[in-house]
DNA sequence: CCAAAAGTGTTCTTACTACACCCATGT
DNA sequence: ACATGGGTGTAGTAAGAACACTTTTGG
């Protein structure tokens, strides 16, 4: 049982890791998780394991990966792992223990055990997601401009994305939607920008058919 | 642990049910699965259960769908069930056991505990990654026309699909290839086709993005 | 010659990209 | 005034859908 929690920090994609403090592995950053209770469902042991990192109100989104059943860190017998998938929008600043940060996906320390390929599973769902879901809700504030949208999604990608472009990609397919508001301009000036917002703030497919459409 | 298994069976999609003979859900059409031994893989232990069922050599593709760990057949505690979507190509006839048939996935009968929601799951996933990957390669013949294309892809997709338009998205993402040689035409004639093969036989993604691709 | 099935050519639509240009605000 | 960031207009591009037309076979 384990949690891949990304989010945007400083204009990078970051994921939360804790140094081991014992063996095996001390030293290491690894990923929060522990085992699941006899009659506890998945979901509830990444919250118990998860609460002492980050609020479980502060996760806007959970989604589970994959069950890895590689014999790990117990050499005594196969343990199964399943990973699950969390996001923090980049406006929440959970209180983080002593032996908890968040590090830049794009430069990770040595992480414990096989943790770092679990991570690399997680930014891949989440950067194929973004394209074809309205997932951004989940790394994004509940209202925002495009340009903080577009930093946000530049983060989460990797890659430039053009403003212009991010807002009409997301208007045609009706994942945001702009308010009556605008934010004030910084202390350089600019024109104030319109305030948008997510029109769901649950995960939603909007577009499903690469090829091969159905017919209309 | 839990195996779908998807095949254009009769040109539509059937997924492999067996039917219970003892309590609880006697009757009822189950898909196979079972439990995992204390160091065993889950991938062999998917192969170990559906070894009575179809030959390991016939399963084209083998993916993770899900864990669920909701509480099911047993009330005495809670069973972790991994869900497996398999595929197996349609010129393959597996020598199927008296209580196992293939049921297409438009017309399931009355389907133990929840194992409808996991063939839905299944039927879903393997749909959308049609549209996007070289995943037909797992229900297709090693060599085909693109008329026999045509039909697994009409009946895995569920609509009918345009044999031209399906060769040119195929051919132009290199998914398939033609060969030197042609099929014989039928009893009533017809000009001979040209008998094409998958480029690659493992799973590729072919159009990772619906949208916000990466500068050129 | 005709029916049948395969394959080609062509047009249309649409989603997205790229980028020039215009707008509103602070200093 | 002018720098700064936000927003609009507008081609251009490429993938795919739709469908007419041509090709090659069997009877």
């Amino acid at each position: 049982m384990l949690a891949v929690v990304l989010s945007v920090r400083e204009g990078r994609l970051g994921v939360l890791l804790w140094r081991r403090g014992l063996a095996p592995q001390a030293g290491r950053w690894a990923l929060p998780g522990g085992g699941v209770a006899r009659t506890e469902r998945l979901r509830a042991a990444i919250h118990r394991h998860l609460a002492a990192k980050v609020d479980v109100r502060e996760l806007a989104h959970l989604e589970q990966l994959a069950t890895h059943s590689a014999v790990r860190r117990d050499p005594r017998g196969r343990v199964l792992a399943t990973a699950y998938l969390g996001l923090v929008p980049d406006d929440v600043e959970p209180h983080l223990p002593a032996d908890t940060r968040w590090h830049p996906v794009d430069a990770l320390p040595t992480t414990a055990f096989d943790h770092r390929h679990f991570i690399a599973a997680a930014v891949e769902r989440l950067r194929a997601k973004l394209s074809y879901t309205n997932l951004g809700f989940a790394l994004a504030p509940r209202e925002f401009t495009i340009g903080a949208l577009r930093r946000i999604y530049s983060a989460a990608l990797g890659y430039e994305i053009d403003a212009t472009n991010l807002n009409r990609v997301l208007t045609r397919r009706r994942v945001i939607e702009p308010t009556e508001r605008t934010a004030p301009s910084g202390q350089s000036g600019g024109r104030p920008a319109t305030i948008y917002r997510f029109c769901e703030r649950e995960l939603t497919v909007t577009d499903p058919f690469a090829a091969l459409r159905p017919p209309r």
